[in-house]
DNA sequence: CGGAGGCTAACTGTTGACAATCGTCATGTC
DNA sequence: GACATGACGATTGTCAACAGTTAGCCTCCG
């Protein structure tokens, strides 16, 4: 469908830097100089400022006022947040996604499945996230809503770079995508059965957020400035910036 | 709480064209031109092309590359989108408010319902739609959610400019707010009882989308599918009640 | 008279520079 | 010795200007 739409400078660079933010070659809470990335870049600080925008409204940077844009450091609340709102739209989307599938629709979303279980077969991690994400991804889009396939992906976007730095800081946390309920709601689309869809999809995030809660209590502790942690909970650990800010529970 | 907090410039210039446009001083697919509105301002073109972003983030203005940017010209799909996604998110805020809320908070509900009943007693419809707003917003709030709250704004800001239009074009839809299926969200939710508030707010959107069906709804069938769809799907079936995240303040 | 092609004008995308603001460090005082 | 005060450096917010592209119009040809 796309004719060339050459793509804005901006654009570009905001790719760019959602891929390494997203592979942890920028890590959570490291700062995003305007004149550092402009002079990487070989372009102004305008576009880069734009590229900053973007990845901020998507949740992947944090634009503090007057004083620069770091990488997103996630906590458990905002996991959290993400969470409570990806199931909300993902079983609005099942549900308007079974009223407009196609068979190739279908048929493409068992292929997404496929992917993601073979891919955690071979226990590849990063690709099993990838199809994880792109199954969900597949009935957000035959929903048919453009708003919600957007806000999906912003969402998806900081699912994954909230599960990176959680592997990274308490490795022990090894993440199995949960296949078979994946299967479960590739089945009731299928079947299309709006209710066993829903609720598939609510026990989806029912389990994932149970998983979390079971590992993420533990071992958060360790936020360098204790008192900060210890005391006001989110406010004061979002307004001084760029540590990996524990969420407290 | 909040300290000083300057605005940005382009925060202030964002606000005032907001204003603008749901005010219906800008009209729906009118121009917004940088150099004019810099100009205007008294501002360069920088700040405005931040305003400008933001409102089209907001889904109020509408960026075409190399073209400019113009104020949103909703359409009934647009506004299917917008309902899908509102109901969406407003059934999971009512799930987590019912939760959280305290009784300072559920009065302060039952506050804006009774401003919302005024106003459409004294047939101040604008007066009656901003509390109608005002009325989802606290809910939204009550989650505790930011980026649902988030959200929340970015989609009433939506609606609001669509009534404004749709009311404008065919003058004959009378928009009536539902203040009696507000009442009952009301009520579910200080009666936290979280099955009844979700399907409270199931019944508002869908007596909503059906009047907006009545009046407007005449072109694509793959529109009239979707709703279809989802009148068929009626409520969903909650899971398990999830764990209020313990929290802020 | 209708359509294709080129020209003009205007606007956006991008650039580099200036100035205000914030954080940091050093100094002075209690 | 610890805290408050001041200056400095760095970085963002803002500005004015340049260049490329787009839309509209006019002309020319069939």
């Amino acid at each position: 469908m796309a004719v060339f739409e050459h793509k804005q400078l901006w654009e570009s660079i905001a790719d760019q830097l959602r891929d390494e933010i997203l592979d942890g070659r920028l890590a959570a809470g490291s700062r995003l100089l305007e004149t550092e990335l402009a002079d990487r870049f070989g372009v102004s600080r305008g576009p880069v400022r734009d590229a900053l925008n973007d990845l901020a409204r998507q949740g992947l940077a944090e634009d503090l006022p007057r004083r620069g844009t770091f990488v997103s450091s996630l906590s458990e609340r905002d996991l959290e947040e993400v969470y409570v709102l990806r199931r909300a739209i993902e079983e609005a989307a099942v549900r308007l996604a079974i009223a407009k599938a196609s068979d190739d629709d279908i048929a493409n979303m068992y292929e997404c499945l496929v992917e993601a279980e073979e891919a955690y077969g071979r226990a590849d991690l990063p690709g099993a996230w990838e199809a994880d994400m792109a199954f969900h991804r597949t009935y957000c889009r035959m929903s048919g809503n453009g708003r919600l396939l957007a806000l999906f992906e912003g969402l998806a976007s900081q699912t994954v770079l909230l599960m990176r730095t959680a592997l990274a800081t308490h490795a022990s946390l090894a993440w199995t995508p949960p296949v078979d309920l994946h299967r479960r709601i590739a089945d009731a689309v299928a079947a299309r059965d709006v209710e066993r869809a829903i609720s598939a999809v609510g026990e989806h995030y029912q389990y994932t957020q149970d998983r979390l809660n079971a590992s993420g209590g533990r071992a958060s502790g360790e936020t360098a400035a204790g008192t900060a942690a210890a005391t006001a909970a989110g406010t004061a650990a979002a307004a001084a910036g760029q540590r990996p800010a524990s969420g407290s529970r």
